[in-house]
DNA sequence: CCTCCGATACTCTACGTTGAGTATTTTGTA
DNA sequence: TACAAAATACTCAACGTAGAGTATCGGAGG
């Protein structure tokens, strides 16, 4: 996945590690891939032995020197690739460390379980308003024109987290009716 | 999350790495927990190394041996803390391969997108059916007494699949509305 | 002019994951 | 009873992830 997320923006532009991270950053990428810095240097490094990127130049300033990497032809038949890959591929995704900690949850006092799940219930409710304020951030800058695709992603992501909301309202609700 | 799955299932009885293996297999788990076998091991090893979990006999079978695993007093302090880092921790995920398929979609041919998400289409209703043949099947063993949780958790991963499947579906209208 | 803070650009190592591979034992079947 | 297939039990190396760490550079304030 770092791999798609790498060669699809040097295919746009070459970039520089460090670019790419920035990129990133500000992309609503950086929300759902979380992708971080080690993985993106070794991912150039490998991609770059594989022939699928190259250094188009090297950047000096002063005693500092940055590698702006460039995508190979090859590089693009396999970004196809792999971007065909990634959408066929079965896309579910369970929140799997929850599940393993209701599973468990007796392992825990019920106090102590409650309380966790509030946090939980808290993080869910961040994770709302940070996406609900990329958003906003992103329509300002896009004065209202977000693409359609980008835009599905958004409301899928609204989606999720709610959907997980009411999950763990749920799961609260059952602990404390065994109070 | 391996951790807590193999410590968890040391803390009802001592097992083998193999039997590990082997009940996360049967259970519902496998389905959303994903773990595979050199985890499992790579885990147990580890643990060992740190006083979590120890060596509670070898049994022979002519020239083969298994080691039963059991956990330590530590062993179940810890299993605790994990437990409660699991449900607090914010536990969205979103279908990140997916996302990055779709945010590179025009480097392929409109067709060939079609293509791979008539597939996404297909693994998401085998996702759905396998699901509900699994709860089926839970119910039969537990003869409709299926604990609370488990069924919060079936109904969520229902959810998730459904949610993932109307995203799906209108990724492909908007894609079959530009040809 | 200096100095200190934050941005820039990357390196390095520890860690967990992955699944093919190995070797033994049991089971089905002819 | 003999043989192939399946189950058992685990090893191992390659790989990607993670994020602390290192070193340089630019600019703002005293």
């Amino acid at each position: 996945m770092t791999r798609v997320l790498v060669l699809g923006m040097l295919d746009v532009q070459p970039l520089s590690g460090y670019d790419i991270q920035q990129v990133l950053r500000l992309s609503d990428a950086e929300r759902w891939g979380g992708v971080l810095i080690g993985s993106i240097y070794h991912a150039l490094k490998k991609m770059e032995k594989e022939g699928l990127v190259a250094v188009d130049s090297i950047e000096q300033t002063g005693h500092r020197q940055k590698a702006i990497y460039k995508i190979t032809k090859k590089g693009q038949a396999h970004l196809q690739q792999l971007v065909g890959e990634c959408l066929e591929a079965s896309s579910v995704s369970y929140p799997s460390t929850l599940y393993s900690g209701l599973s468990f949850i007796e392992k825990i006092s019920n106090d102590d379980a409650l309380t966790a799940l509030y946090h939980q219930r808290d993080a869910l409710a961040r994770e709302y308003a940070e996406l609900d304020n990329g958003m906003r951030l992103k329509n300002a800058a896009m004065s209202n024109h977000i693409p359609p695709m980008t835009n599905l992603i958004f409301e899928n992501m609204f989606a999720i987290v709610k959907q997980q909301q009411s999950f763990v309202e749920k799961a609260i609700q059952l602990l404390e009716s065994e109070k």
